[in-house]
RNA sequence: GAGCCAUUAGCUCAGUAGGCAGAGCACUUGACUUUUAAUCAAGGUGUCCCGCGUUCGAGUCGCGGAUGGCUCACCA
């Protein structure tokens, strides 16, 4: 029996597509050219730099390598597009070219092999820059067949479970996480051009704390304790902040065991930046500049559309009170409620319903959310926020029921968070023990006692101003995607049966 | 966590009134030495998401489940 027999028999239950591909691959090999025993080719010219250079390239052997996306057969001379990192070029492949034998092996090339290409940069007569081939190598062949080449990969289940596979298919889906690399490349280089320091904090941590999110628990094994994964790297960076460091900033991945959403995965990625000197408005300074020059960067212009609706980024921003955005957007001027019962009325008024155990601030954090967020498309700074809801903020010197924080909305999405540090250890301690307090009532989000954070206050923390920013949005916005999952590589999804 | 919707060939999708499972792309064979969604001729695609039920008969109707999408809740 020869091998192919065999291999027949070992392929015959599964369809045709796969076996014939299987069958190649094995005629390959028992031919002694098995493409997978290669393991590099010399690559010379991408097909973006020779279309982007196409008048000095003209004429000249380049040597390309990629996946072959299409192909056109005319007999003795064939067209395929070979896709490489940024872009597609044709290959001309003629039978006088490369001879008869090697002719033969390229006509059982199929759509999604991997190959590399020598050859003459020339155009075609109707207009196509190509490679006309002298030489062409299988490098990997593919097993499985393509998505169609017109309509692509759209089931958004397989999209975001084979990823790969929607990054060969889908060139915007390519784009959007190119894209996603520079904004993040370009971040860093704002903050590292300016004097900050990037560092890295634990992600495995016996407390979880600056933020209210509900944490996931792991467990070490040689410690045999349980440990949580970060939810915010905030109370770590301030530590570094009173160790002398100054400026620091951290971008890497939290995790906040909730619920998931078209903005919600379990794992995002967050940038903390934190300065010692500074107060929160130095921050939305900061905050602008930064998200501006990310824009102008890599977009090329600091006016974006979102959706559908032009988003203008250039400086300076919005900005805002809570009490003056709920007065002007829910018609409800907290600057003559004085008392609970007070701030209840008016939420009843407004058929918003509150809570029992609420307080002022919380009404008014309340009415914000519900009466003004959506409102404020073009990015706004919202500061000045109730104490109740800031529990790592510091106060207002001219009302001590206020913090000097703010939050930044976009497109009525929450996109930073930013806040004069509270620095005081005494008032940090108390704060820690309200939040206690709320976690033994049953409230699952809120912050546990840090006693070594507070410790480090202890020391003496300079005023520092600090800020967060959610990447994931950032990309969103930048990238005009809808969904998180969209600028997630890998979203996370429930495995499959 | 709740509601609504979707799941049919490798991919994108049709499938009428419950009566033999369809198209395009991809694939196979043949023709074709500047095509580009190449073209022309011929050919085969299958756990109709899974299970149970109703029925002479289920892709289609009912119940349960899985996964995904959207909306709401929680949050960033």
């Amino acid at each position: 029996m020869t091998e192919i027999q065999d291999n027949n028999r070992e392929f015959e239950d599964l369809n045709e597509i796969l076996r014939v591909r299987r069958q190649k691959l094995a005629e390959l090999q028992s031919k002694g050219k098995d493409p997978f025993t290669i393991v590099k080719y010399d690559v010379t010219s991408s097909s973006k730099e020779i279309k982007d250079n196409f008048e000095q390239m003209e004429g000249k052997v380049v040597s390309v390598a990629g996946r072959i996306m299409s192909k056109r057969g005319m007999g003795k001379a064939s067209f395929c597009d070979l896709q490489d990192r940024e872009d597609r070029i044709q290959l001309y492949v003629r039978i006088d070219a490369i001879g008869q034998e090697k002719y033969e092996e390229f006509k059982k090339f199929d759509i999604g092999d991997i190959v590399g290409a020598k050859g003459e940069v020339f155009r075609t007569h109707k207009g196509e820059i190509s490679v006309k081939v002298e030489e062409i190598t299988l490098l990997a062949k593919s097993l499985q067949p393509l998505p169609e080449k017109w309509h692509g990969l759209k089931d958004t289940d397989l999209r975001y479970r084979q990823r790969y596979v929607d990054l060969i298919v889908n060139p915007e889906v390519k784009k959007t996480f190119i894209l996603r690399s520079r904004i993040i490349s370009a971040v860093r280089k704002y903050l590292d051009q300016r004097g900050f320091l990037e560092v890295e904090t634990p992600i495995l941590s016996p407390i979880p704390g600056g933020a209210n999110a509900r944490p996931f628990i792991t467990h070490h094994n040689t410690l045999d304790m349980d440990l949580y994964l970060r939810i915010a790297p905030e109370l770590y960076l301030k530590r570094l902040i009173v160790g002398g460091l100054e400026k620091v900033y951290e971008l890497g991945r939290v995790f906040r065991n909730e619920g998931m959403s078209i903005k919600h995965n379990p794992e995002f990625t967050i940038i903390e930046i934190y300065e010692a000197y500074k107060d929160y408005r130095d921050m939305m300074e900061l905050t602008e500049n930064l998200i501006s020059s990310v824009a102008l960067e890599v977009l090329g212009t600091t006016k974006i559309v979102y959706q559908g609706q032009e988003i203008d980024l250039t400086p300076p921003w919005n900005r805002m009170t809570m009490t003056e955005a709920v007065k002007k957007f829910a018609g409800v001027d907290f600057e003559n409620i004085k008392t609970v019962e007070e701030a209840r009325r008016a939420a009843q008024e407004k058929n918003l319903h509150v809570e029992k155990n609420l307080t002022r601030g919380e009404i008014l954090s309340l009415m914000f959310e519900e009466f003004v967020e959506e409102h404020l498309v073009q990015p706004t700074f919202i500061y000045d926020y109730p104490i109740e809801v800031s529990p790592l903020a510091k106060r207002k010197p001219t009302d001590p029921d206020m913090t000097e924080r703010f939050e930044l909305f976009i497109f009525g999405r929450e996109m930073g968070n930013a806040y004069s540090e509270l620095n005081d250890p005494v008032d940090q301690k108390e704060r820690f023990l309200k939040q206690v307090e709320k976690r033994a009532a049953g409230d699952e989000e809120a912050n546990m006692m840090d006693e070594d954070f507070v410790n480090s206050l202890e020391y003496g923390m300079p005023p520092t101003g600090g800020l967060g920013i959610g990447i994931d949005r950032l990309v969103m916005l930048f990238t005009d995607n809808y969904s998180i999952r969209d600028v997630l590589l890998f979203p996370t999804m429930k495995p499959r049966d």
